[in-house]
DNA sequence: GCTTCACGATATGTATACATATCATACGAC
DNA sequence: GTCGTATGATATGTATACATATCGTGAAGC
């Protein structure tokens, strides 16, 4: 009999499945509408100004297709400005706006406060044990 | 400056990314498709025949009103039976067809290798450290 | 200079994931 | 026995997630 409760990929969803919902409670009763995804992309814009979507997707493993949607809603926020690449009419070219910068500062000690969260119920040991695994299966892949 | 690829968070988003990912390649390799969802579902069902939907979603952690769709797709692939419960007409009654039981049967052993797989970069003595940390943060949660 | 190819982005379709609204049915209170 | 409430499911809307198709634009080859 397959017990779903110990295959390792069963926890790692019901443990993403708890982050992000951690995340959005969080964010929500701070008064701030920001997903897990929306703050990794204001994060990498506000980092590397003028990065296309292309790139933004790769740097925090999105699919292109989706990062369009995430960009229009931040677009939609009034947190992030897209424009067209002089040099490659091609690509989008993006930016925090001052509206975005405000709230990226405001968002990320509460960003900080809920991985915390998420490993509460391990000692410091295990949580620095269990980051070093995390890391490793991650690395590369 | 925020490191995303630090963050517990961002961590446990990829390994879930990278969960998914070589589940369905397993399953579209071997000529099934199958998602996790519909396979943690299928597994429920053979074990606990004539359960409903919301039970079912309790089960494995899910919406109520996501796991409609999931039983839907079962149903149209031939793999799950829906039929209204007689002693209450709001409930559904679900069971898995003979075909369901037998691509259930095929498939099980390679859900087991991919949580090998996902592991893969661990030794053993990891492995089982990381699915101890694992369990302790989703228990109960 | 034109064609072909590559590349950045959008569009479309499927599958979660979840909140909220709605609907049907069942059950308890009176 | 009818009413209000609780329950099981579906419907709707938002937000990922990703594959594939398509479109616009740029660049290289001829």
């Amino acid at each position: 009999m397959t017990e779903l409760a110990e295959l390792p990929g069963y926890l790692i969803r019901r443990l993403q499945q708890l982050a992000v919902s951690m995340f959005v409670t969080t964010m929500g009763e701070a008064g701030f509408d920001l997903t897990p995804v929306q703050f990794a992309a204001m994060t990498v814009i506000g980092q590397e100004p003028g990065i296309d979507q292309a790139t933004l997707a790769s740097r925090i493993a999105y699919d292109r297709a989706t990062i369009g949607g995430v960009i229009a809603r931040l677009c939609q926020k009034g947190y992030v400005a897209r424009a067209i690449k002089p040099e490659n009419r091609r690509a989008r070219v993006l930016s925090l706006t001052t509206s975005g910068e405000q709230v990226l500062a405001q968002v990320t000690p509460m960003v900080m406060s809920v991985q915390t969260e998420i490993l509460g119920d391990l000692t410091d040991s295990e949580s620095a044990q269990f980051l070093d695994l995390l890391r490793k299966l991650v690395a590369g892949r």
